[in-house]
DNA sequence: GCGACATTGTAATGCTCTATAACGATCCCG
DNA sequence: CGGGATCGTTATAGAGCATTACAATGTCGC
């Protein structure tokens, strides 16, 4: 099998300073500021923020950070049920499978129950990880989210997950 | 530093992909959950596909609509502003501006206070589109927050803003 | 005014993420 | 058993963006 032709990064890793998107003094946003989809934006902007600064040095994404809360929470599960959480096809989920690999966080076993599939799981250094990032990603979720309250919070998830359907 | 020189990486805009996060019964998110990050992205890929319905047969984005509506209520903006709004560089900028200039919604004059610059207007066809565009992805945008009550619509408006600080 | 530095538009280049299509192996079902 | 679905895999293509470099133009300190 050709999967130890493994996909190589030019750069393996390159930090990244991110910018809010500037709010321009003077500028008109005509109906964008009436639009819950532009809003949403503005607010996913601010949590990016958030998890950037949370994940910094680790080479982490968001795409990333959730399939190894995944893998961690669903031990076994293969790489097609995790492209449909994350709403990728099934090839990107195995080029993510192949990431963790090589980087010794992710194992694939063999699946007793189906000869196609491939379990993936934590090896004992990603569980470590996962903990670690789990932790900071949370804290600084909740930091980031402390300009509001408590009872504000749990109403704007609320309506998130409505919205969401 | 200046802030040219500064590194930035624009924020994920909006879904690559049309398809839903799927919710996969069954399956445990573990922290996700918790996470205000990926409640909001959940949330905003259910308004983009609102978005995407307005849109249908436009070849429109997220980005460029928000260009354009950005040159029809400011004429004569400049791509490097453009491109702070957007949260790009400047030649990203340019590549939607040649494309909007190559379809006729967009033309460049040069500017009287700065011989640099190219003002970016939006041409007769331009105008009649974007006003078009608007109102459908408003009502788009509308039909979809339609699963909330108008007071919650409200609410959630106030607490993203509140969050997008 | 002059000179250093900043800013604008532009072009070239490369990387990352994702989709799509094809294929063999395996599973499921009638 | 046989046909179709599913899984992992590979290859390929394209969108979108950053980075870098450059010339033209603007700005500011002196």
């Amino acid at each position: 099998m050709s999967r130890s032709t493994m996909r190589s990064r030019a750069v393996p890793y390159r930090p990244r300073t991110l910018a809010p998107i500037e709010r321009v003094p003077g500028l008109d946003y005509d109906v964008l500021d009436e639009l819950l989809g532009y809003s949403l934006r503005r607010a996913q902007v601010a949590m990016f923020l958030a998890f950037a600064a949370a994940t910094r040095g680790l080479d982490i994404t968001p795409p990333r950070f959730t399939a190894l809360v995944v893998i961690g929470a669903n031990p076994g599960i293969n790489q097609s049920v995790l492209g449909r959480v994350l709403g990728i096809a099934r090839s990107g989920a195995m080029a993510l499978a192949d990431w963790f690999e090589a980087r010794g966080w992710v194992e694939r076993r063999r699946r007793s129950d189906d000869g196609r599939a491939w379990g993936l799981h934590l090896t004992r250094r990603g569980e470590r990880l996962v903990a670690a990032m789990k932790e900071r990603v949370r804290r600084h979720d909740r930091r980031r989210a402390a300009v509001l309250t408590a009872a504000e919070r749990r109403e704007l998830v609320r309506l998130l997950e409505k919205l969401a359907g």
